[in-house]
DNA sequence: TTGTATGCGTTATCAT
DNA sequence: ATGATAACGCATACAA
């Protein structure tokens, strides 16, 4: 009928918007909006109508409109520092099954370990105004931090405990793992322990301090006997960390590899070799991963909860994004150790 | 000086605005937008002050304000069937290298194997305005195809090869490596394979097809030697599968596993058994995993190109993205044969 | 090279 | 219960 009405600038995307819907269904749009959003007081017949509408003309909200008018998004981000490591991968999806059914859009950053990138991703997620941030420990730059309580977002640290206080987290003590690793091979009459880590992150440190404390504690700490690498973790490399270790300090009767993936591939490489374990030489692994149970001979390790984790994370989130304070704002998930046949 | 005019409602998020970056460096919005921006025809005198002055209020650019003025995002949607496959974090983190220095955001969904997820995450996506799509394979609910075509939006396929034409895809015949593997296999003088898979979808199956045609070919070809399932691939059900074939099929002398974790969970599963691998029975597996050179006796695999497919895939979608066409629609990167010694 | 006017699609506010 | 008006923060179009 007036089709100048229907001028559109070259800018715009040609989906159909609020305004068409609500024509379509001859109410406002604001009606309209409020009847998609479900906000309760539009009557039942006009929700009707302006669902179908919708339906017909095939709308969908853009959220970027609907961001800078609410001046809300409904994203939360999660930063982690690896996604090679099924390890934040079952976090992330225990985040996803919590977050999502609530109607938060889950954006997810990998920064490789790397301090640098994740606050670039940081300053870079910012933009989008995200509700609330899940990250990963407690070691990153200055500027981070800055950030983070410049702009006063609600935030959630997971794998560690807050050494200091204040902070809400979810994890448990990785320096109580290194000890809890130490006392368990100690307790099966191993004399020289080792450690080797790879990736050198702060909770890997962590672990590693918590072994050497108690073996200095027991009177059994030697330092050849760490192996540390900042190479990443892999199966490859606890092969090649193995061999190196054994040639090099042969009296090991007893390692305790900072992730389960060094420990698979010291298994096989040992197998190769023709090195017994448990008899010779006693393996742990770190984090207990889905194949380590199915190992040659099977793989003890110590489990953590990191699916819980996600999930008691996200519901803080969740709380703390209702602008309530949690009530129990450190929570310890615990680990444990799983004794198999490598020890 | 006129506190009146900083009233702002409620609403507001209370970060600096550009406005207020324009009126501290003494400019326009405008040209504080495209001093920003980095846009030619501003003064670098001026770009100096407007830098100086986002810096000082600690100014990011509101994301939502930006895609709804300039009618576009910078995100690209990637939809993978699964995240807990190393596989496709690879492919994940080649897109993100290639996309991210460009500007955009990459934006992961993940689908879990189901069909109805996918069509989920698409629709719940599209409310961003996304710039492109990223997908993983071409079986997917007609709503979802709909959905595609209705918003005309640039779009890569990733993994296989359109059995059709015209849709941009960079992936590799699953057909043909099945073949293959059946090939090698044979080639090794084995006389009776089996298939296993699990997971299900169309490219394990079509891997199985393949498999199949190979073995009718060469009149080898047995029903009873193949085991599917439809539970997700893990080592632990390799051991299992393994188990259930050598007993119920003790004639079997060559397997081929649709993925290196269910081969990996058969050859531990051998030592256990004390079966012979591959005197007894040959074992191949498919993906090339990086832990599959490292299995005893290490695992012959199919190698695909996970990481140069994503890679790929991302510089079409920047070519799409540009307005271009791309020149080579349908790209196969192949795949290849690992002979180590597990066959 | 810089600025003015205007609009993006949606929701908050305040009336009715 | 519904609607008119304005605003969210930024970028496009065009003018100067």
């Amino acid at each position: 009928m007036t089709p100048h009405k229907n001028d559109k600038s070259s800018r715009t995307t040609g989906r159909p918007t609020l305004n068409e819907v609500a024509r379509l269904a001859g109410v406002s749009p604001i009606t309209a909006s409020r009847a998609l959003r479900g906000v309760s007081s539009v009557a039942t017949e006009l929700v009707e109508k302006v669902q179908k509408a919708a339906q017909e003309l095939n709308y969908v909200v853009n959220s970027a409109a609907r961001a800078l008018a609410s001046a809300q998004s409904q994203s939360v981000v999660v930063l982690v520092p690896s996604l090679s490591n099924l390890l934040f991968i079952e976090t992330l999806e225990a985040i996803h099954q919590v977050l999502r059914p609530k109607g938060f859009e889950v954006l997810i950053g990998n920064y490789h370990y790397s301090r640098d990138e994740e606050e670039n991703l940081l300053r870079n997620y910012m933009t989008y105004q995200p509700r609330g941030l899940l990250l990963t420990g407690f070691d990153r730059t200055e500027s981070a931090r800055r950030m983070i309580e410049a702009n006063n977002i609600p935030c959630v640290y997971m794998m560690d405990l807050d050494p200091g206080a204040g902070l809400n987290c979810v994890g448990f003590s990785q320096l109580n793992a290194g000890e809890t690793a130490a006392q368990h091979l100690i307790s099966r009459g191993r004399k020289h322990l080792a450690y080797v880590g790879a990736q050198l992150d702060q909770r890997t440190l962590l672990r590693g301090e918590g072994f050497r404390r108690a073996l200095q504690e027991a009177g059994l700490y030697n330092p050849d006997l760490e192996l540390l690498t900042p190479r990443p973790s892999s199966v490859g490399l606890g092969g090649e960390l193995f061999l190196q270790l054994m040639q090099s300090q042969p009296q090991v009767d007893a390692i305790f590899f900072g992730n389960d993936d060094l420990a698979q591939g010291a298994l096989l490489e040992a197998m190769r070799c023709g090195i017994k374990v448990p008899e010779q030489v006693a393996v742990l692994g770190f984090n207990d991963l889905p194949s380590s149970e199915h190992m040659v001979p099977r793989l003890s390790s110590i489990s953590t909860p990191r699916e819980a984790i996600g999930r008691r994370a996200a519901e803080q989130m969740l709380t703390l994004l209702a602008g309530n304070s949690v009530a129990e704002p450190v929570v310890d998930m615990g680990f444990e150790l799983r004794v198999r046949e490598s020890t």
